[in-house]
DNA sequence: GTCTATAAGATGATAGAC
DNA sequence: GTCTATCATCTTATAGAC
């Protein structure tokens, strides 16, 4: 019965700042104002902003690996599988205006650390190398006959979700999203 | 022989560092020792941060207009063009470390004012519109047969470009951008 | 047009009491 | 763990001299 602790209620919320304002775009303050706690608590958990982006991408990540194993497990045959993998995204936007945290993060690549970095293209990396399995796995079993090689239609899904994302924000529109699966769709038959 | 006036130069740099950094993440003191000039200068040009965002989107969605004209007088056919097209891109990344400065903008879109919302909007409102066209007139011509309506695939044309800088970038790969140009043709060919 | 000077508030961060 | 108090610095922005 015991309650989130403060570390998890402040990823929680943080995670939420970058996905709408971006990681430079909100401070401590802005923080420490929606969970109801002071800036030097926050500092107490991450003592520089730089430590919390990390935690933030780390539980991200794995919650990415939830997911996967997720769709793996109980999604049956490729295009199910697929099919939910960009429904992850359409329902990240339809959640209020929001992008993929990573995504996020990317876009304000050059002013972090290197390990941020490195965290942001593992995240990108680990998606597409899922999706390529997918495909790879669908042509084998005779569900899926893709006109193009199955790495080269992963690296597509994951940069236009990633572009539909923003896309569908600024417009406040799902349509980008929808539009990308209706293409992905197209290139994964003869 | 006159020298470019201060306001354009200012725009040079502040686009350089919204494609680099973000619109929030660069300040008129970065701007200003940049260019040379002191911060009271550049609010004597523009007033506020978001009247520089204005000129800024402005002046890049006009380049926009150029870019397309000019590829719609010299790149003979679809193929071309759209080549053409997708090349914008790919330059923009080699040109170190940058992505488009209207993706830039989007992703700080939660904190802009609206009628810098409705730019960006517009901005990509426009390549999708231009991309769409082409891909009509070329299968009109019988250049191209594609597989999908016109309109879905433009809209996750423009996606995936958006979302292939920002991937090359955070990766140091102009790869997520070669990927999409090979997936376009895919979709363009039955 | 550009400068110096300055304001008013925000920012990430720390020291030390409780 | 969380607080109060405080810091040095940065940020956008303005007033007024040159």
């Amino acid at each position: 019965m015991s309650r989130k602790d403060t570390a998890d209620r402040l990823l929680d919320v943080a995670e939420t700042l970058v996905q709408r304002r971006g990681f430079n775009a909100f401070s401590y303050r802005d923080l420490a104002a929606a969970v109801g706690v002071k800036t030097a608590s926050i500092h107490y958990h991450f003592p520089a902003k730089a430590d919390l982006g990390r935690a933030l991408m780390t539980r991200y990540t794995e919650r990415l690996e939830s997911a996967l194993a997720g769709l793996t497990a109980s999604a049956p045959g490729a295009r199910n599988r697929l099919e939910g993998f960009v429904a992850m995204y359409r329902d990240t936007v339809a959640a209020g205006d929001r992008i993929c945290l990573c995504g996020s993060m990317a876009a304000d690549v050059e002013t972090l650390p290197d390990d941020l970095r490195s965290a942001i293209r593992n995240y990108l990396e680990r998606s597409a190398d899922w999706v390529s399995g997918v495909i790879r796995a669908g042509r084998e079993a005779g569900e899926l006959d893709p006109r193009t090689d199955e790495r080269t239609i992963a690296s597509m899904l994951v940069s236009s979700l990633q572009g539909a994302l923003l896309q569908a924000r600024a417009m406040r529109s799902p349509e980008p999203i929808e539009l990308v699966e209706r293409a992905l769709a197209a290139l994964l038959t003869t």
